[in-house]
RNA sequence: GCGGCUGUAGUCUAGUGGUUAGGACUGGAGCUUCCCAAGCUUCAAACCCGGGUUCGAAUCCCGGCAGCCGCACCA
């Protein structure tokens, strides 16, 4: 059988991925795209984003790959990307620090690498594996540190996901799209996350492209306007306290099995784009993260998995952010990142508020008395004591008494109130989702002849132009027919080397759908023949047909319909 | 990061201290060839990197890098 090392030669030998650096002994965790791959990956990219935007109305940004180190302060990435490690002298296991120090301490998450040092130091704690001593608490943080700048410079982050250039752009993406719920945004860029074991090809990647797609939905208000278009149509979930179940999207809702319409919607959305790159359906799975899986800002994610040699692999995450995100950096940068959510009728509230007088208050506060006024009008009456009140201004405690304001009834008509949207993520690993269609796509016959049935719309090139002898001209008019495709935007590939069936084991092995040969019947009635991989049945059409043929089979018209 | 195994043309492999480092497949050029990896001629192409031992290292030793497996980690 096929196993992982198979598609990983075919890969480096006809130029989909190559291991990067290789002349200097390569990098793990780091690959290059050669041509057939760039060109695959672009196919997938283009199927993704069309899907999301031409599809469901999502926006698309680009934003930096390298950010400053307050956006993964308020991310979380700084503290939650960092674990604190000890090994042991003894036997080298490595633990987490805070894990050891559980019990010593209320909460060990909040102390720094030398008081949790201390700390085990001062309660004798020894390697849980062999006893032996242990070393000083390190820092590992997976993220990759720089400086933006020069000299001391400020520090930054290289993004480890695309999502957080999405959430710091938010008002301007909220004016975009003329301040309403729900909206998408994708973003489709590299992401670094400084592993500390890359293994199994490019499924763990130190440098990696991801497609993510952020949905900002009202919290009341998870539903997606086309969600019963789909609610009968069926997944197959893993629940994280049961089995396997294939279900509709509607019952998986109902049963609270998912949490709400808007994260079943892009499940299922999610099912049918990877079927549309071609994984296999049977071979794809979603899985419930367990509580204690769930990264910091998640309250609900469902992994879809598909089968792989290297067994069971995540390619896309789909998380439910809450308001985690956007909680955050609205405390961090004091930018206003809500919704403002409009009543059905507004409501009339009559309340009582402090009227400042500031003519009394300026020749007694003098140049205080500006501040001291805003502080009263913010103030609430109730706060009254006695009569006086007293505020706060500039970390000074000052008394004002009841002569230097009054208290005024007013009316207001409120439309509506501001809420921080909840962000539903469908995060696509790139590189995953392409090695998975090539793994899904490997066949191999007994006689070892490999076949790559890529779905034509993935195929890096669409035909295969070849004459049938070199000479007679056929080679010439081949050439022509070549040059023609190209021109119309399908990619095809001229090929006169060897013999005809050596030929068409090339393009099979690299996933080519069609090849068109060009014989001595085309110089008599300008006939060819076009060759189905899948099937390596031949029908003949017209040259002048070739290229609305072609179009008409990248639409999905099957083969067998020319052969009538 | 730890432990085990491994590293020879693009690929698979022969080579146990002295070889022009051998073969097969692939690839290029040409011949042949009227549709599925045919044949012939010919060409190109390799000892992972760095030290050490030795008169001499692909071969022995050490380190690095990379791969595979296991452990640990995993948003």
């Amino acid at each position: 059988m096929m196993d992982a090392s198979d598609i990983l030669a075919l890969c480096k030998r006809r130029g989909f991925i190559w291991p990067a650096f290789e002349i200097y002994g390569g990098v793990a965790g780091m690959y290059d795209y050669g041509p057939l791959g760039i060109a695959m990956k672009n196919n997938i990219i283009d199927i993704w984003r069309k899907a999301y935007t031409l599809g469901e109305g999502f926006i698309e940004i680009d934003g930096p790959t390298i950010g400053p180190e307050i956006v993964f302060k308020a991310s979380g990435h700084v503290d939650a990307f960092s674990d604190s490690i000890v090994s042991c002298t003894k036997c080298k296991e490595s633990f987490r620090a805070d894990h050891l120090a559980k019990g010593l301490h209320s909460n060990p998450d909040s102390l720094s690498n030398e008081e949790l040092s201390k700390l085990l130091r001062e309660n004798g704690v020894r390697c849980p594996e062999c006893g032996g001593d242990l070393t000083d608490v390190e820092d590992f943080n997976l993220m990759f540190k720089t400086t933006i700048g020069p000299g001391a410079g400020r520090v930054g982050y290289l993004r480890p996901e695309t999502a957080q250039g999405i959430f710091v752009d938010y008002l301007h993406l909220y004016r975009f799209v003329r301040e309403k719920l729900p909206f998408g945004v994708i973003q489709i860029g590299r992401g670094y996350r400084n592993e500390i074991s890359p293994r199994q090809g490019i499924i763990r990647l130190r440098e990696f492209n991801m497609m993510e797609a952020e949905l900002f939905v009202d919290p009341e208000n998870k539903s997606w306007p086309r969600f019963d278009k789909i609610k009968n149509e069926k997944m197959k979930l893993v629940p994280n306290n049961g089995d396997e179940i294939e279900i509709t999207v509607g019952e998986a809702v109902e049963r609270r099995m998912i949490g709400n319409a808007t994260l079943a919607y892009f499940m299922y959305f999610t099912q049918e784009f990877l079927k549309t790159v071609g994984i296999d359906p049977n071979r794809l799975r979603f899985r419930q993260h367990l509580q204690t899986e769930m990264a910091h800002y998640a309250s609900d994610c469902w992994d879809a998995e598909v089968l792989l040699s290297y067994g069971w692999t995540e390619v896309v995450g789909i998380a439910d952010r809450g308001c985690w995100d956007l909680s955050r950096h609205i405390e961090y940068s004091n930018a206003d990142l809500t919704a403002f959510k409009k009543y059905e009728e507004p409501v009339e509230i009559e309340r009582e508020v402090i009227k400042p007088k500031y003519e009394l208050l300026g020749p007694k506060f003098k140049g205080k008395s500006a501040k001291i006024g805003k502080a009263l009008e913010e103030i609430d009456p109730s706060k009254i004591k006695n009569g006086n009140i007293t505020i706060d201004v500039d970390g000074e405690k000052i008394t004002v008494g009841s002569e230097f304001f009054e208290i005024v009834r007013i009316k207001e008509k409120v439309t509506g109130r501001k809420i921080v949207p909840h962000v539903i993520e469908p995060s696509h690993g790139l590189d995953r989702i392409f090695y998975a269609c090539l793994e899904h796509a490997y066949t191999q016959k007994s006689d070892g002849y490999v076949v790559l049935r890529l779905k034509p719309a993935v195929a890096p090139i669409k035909v295969g132009v070849f004459p049938l002898m070199v000479k007679d001209g056929l080679d010439v008019r081949a050439a022509e027919i070549d040059e023609r495709i190209r021109m119309s935007g399908i990619a095809s590939y001229y090929d006169d080397s060897g013999s005809i069936g050596r030929r068409y084991a090339r393009m099979d092995e690299i996933g080519t759908p069609w090849c068109i040969t060009v014989d001595y019947e085309t110089l008599k009635d300008g006939t060819v023949t076009i060759r189905d991989r899948d099937t390596t049945r031949q029908v003949r059409i017209h040259q002048e047909r070739i290229i609305p043929t072609i179009n008409s089979l990248l639409c999905g018209t099957p083969f067998s319909a020319l052969e009538q």
